[in-house]
DNA sequence: GGAACAACTTGACACTGTATAGATGGGGGA
DNA sequence: TCCCCCATCTATACAGTGTCAAGTTGTTCC
C-alpha cells in the first residue's frame, strides 16, 4: 500500500482530496477574496475534476460552510489563548478575545466573511453548529467571568437556554461591538475617513479605545456569579 | 411628446428603464434575497433584453450601486425621521436613531446586505460616496449632540477630518453596537439561540436593552459642545 | 480472484455577466 | 415639414459557473 498519504496526485484517486479542497478554498479566499471565489477553480488547483468535490462536500456551500467550520474554530483558539495570555500579563481578559476577533478577521477577512454571511452555507450543518456554540461559548463565560469580576470564567458548558439568562443583552453586545467594528472595517466602510497608510494604525488604536469603552459599558454583575444556574 | 413617461412599454424604447430596473431589483432582492440576485432576472421582469441594463447602470455593480444609494438614503431618512419622533415625544434621539437603523434593515434586509458588503459595488460613484455620507454624519452628529447634553445637533455639515477628532472612538462605538447587532440578526446568528416564534419579540426587547447600555455607556463631553471646529 | 463500493472523469445542461454589432425611433436643426 | 443623429434597445455570441447523470478506475473485503 506504500506511501498513499501524501498532498500529490499518484493516480485515479487523489488521496486525500478532501484536505486538498480546503487548503485550496483558503488559497482562493486569500488571494481572490470571497467574491472571486469558485468551486471550479478550488477544483483545477487541487488537481481534480469539477465534478470531483461533490463526493465529499455535496455542493459548494459544503466545502464553504467546511471552510466556516474552521473558521469558527480559528476565532475560538485565537479567542482562547489571548485570553490565556491576557491571565498571564495581569490584563483585560474580556478585551483580549475582542481584540482577538478582530485580528483573526482582518488576518483573514475573506474566511472570515465566509463565516459570517457573505455566502450561503449549509447551516444545519453539525459540525458546523458545534463549532459556532463553541466560540459563542467563550463570548459568554468571559462577559460573565468579567461581569462577575472573576479573574477567569469556571469550566463549564453553556446552556441553550442562554438567550432566556437575565445578562443575555450585555452578551449581546460584546459580540455586537466587536462583530460590528470589525465587519464594518474589512468592508472598507472607514476607507473613505482614513488613506491606506494610516489604516493599521488607525485599527490598533481604536480597537483599544473601543475595548476601553464596552469594557467599561458593563454593569458588574449583581446577585449571581452565574446566572445559568438559576431555577 | 404625448404619454411617454409610464411604466409600461410601448414600443421599441422603455421609457425609463433606469427606475424600471431598480424597481425590479427591489422586487428580486425581496423575494430572493442578496444570493438569487440576478441581473438577467432584474432584465427580464423589466422586459427587456439583458443586454439592456448596460447602457444605464454599466454592469451588475452599477446595479447595485444604485440600489445601495436608496439604501443609504433610506437610511438616513429613517434616522432623521425616527430622531424628529424622539425629540417630539421627549426620548433619547440617539437612542431613536439607533433603533431606525436595525429597523430599516429588518424591513428590508436583501438591500441592506447589498449597502453593507455582500456584493461588489463601485466604491467611487459620487452618488454613492454622497449619500454614504450623509447617514454618517447623522450618525456623528447625533453622537456628539449626546454626550454634549443638547436636545438636538447644531445644523452643519460634518467634516473630513472626522476619524482625527477626539471623539471618534465613541462614534464608532455607536455605529459598531448598532450596525453589529442589525448584521447578525439579519445573517441569523441567533436563529440556534431563539425559535422563529419569538424572533419577533426578542428582536424589540433586545434592541431597547441594547440602546439603553449604549446610551449609558457613553461618556459625556467635558470641554466642547462641538470638536470638529478645533484648530 | 471476484464483487462491491467509494472516488474520480467525462460530457452535458441551464444558467450567469458581458462584449459586439446591428436595429429602431424620438428629438433637434434645417 | 423633413431628415439625420444618436441614445436606446435587440440579437447573438462567448467564456465561465454549479450541478447532474453515466461511465471508469482502483481499493478493499470476503
Amino acid at each position: 500500500m506504500a506511501e498513499k498519504r501524501g498532498a500529490g496526485r499518484d493516480g485515479y484517486h487523489h488521496g486525500d482530496l478532501r484536505q486538498a479542497m480546503i487548503d485550496a478554498a483558503e488559497a482562493v479566499l486569500a488571494e481572490r477574496g470571497v467574491g472571486g471565489f469558485t468551486l471550479r477553480e478550488c477544483a483545477r488547483r487541487a488537481g481534480v475534476s469539477a465534478a470531483a468535490p461533490a463526493h465529499h462536500f455535496g455542493n459548494l456551500a459544503g466545502l464553504l460552510t467546511a471552510v466556516a467550520t474552521l473558521g469558527f474554530d480559528d476565532l475560538s483558539d485565537a479567542m482562547d489563548a489571548a485570553a490565556a495570555r491576557a491571565s498571564a500579563a495581569g490584563g483585560c481578559r474580556l478585551a483580549a478575545i475582542c481584540r482577538a476577533y478582530l485580528e483573526t478577521a482582518l488576518a483573514r477577512p475573506g474566511r472570515f466573511r465566509v463565516v459570517f454571511g457573505r455566502r450561503e452555507l449549509d447551516k444545519e450543518d453539525p459540525e458546523m453548529q458545534r463549532a459556532g456554540g463553541r466560540a459563542f461559548g467563550i463570548l459568554v463565560a468571559e462577559t460573565r467571568a468579567h461581569r462577575a469580576g472573576l479573574a477567569a470564567p469556571p469550566p463549564g458548558v453553556v446552556s441553550s437556554e442562554t438567550a432566556r439568562s437575565p445578562d443575555f443583552a450585555e452578551i449581546l453586545f460584546v459580540w455586537s461591538v466587536t462583530h460590528g467594528f470589525t465587519t464594518l472595517f474589512i468592508d472598507g466602510q472607514f476607507d473613505f475617513l482614513v488613506d491606506d497608510s494610516e489604516r493599521a494604525s488607525m485599527v490598533s488604536l481604536f480597537a483599544d479605545r473601543l475595548m476601553t469603552l464596552l469594557v467599561a459599558a458593563l454593569p458588574p454583575t449583581t446577585r449571581l456569579a452565574n446566572p445559568e444556574h438559576d431555577g
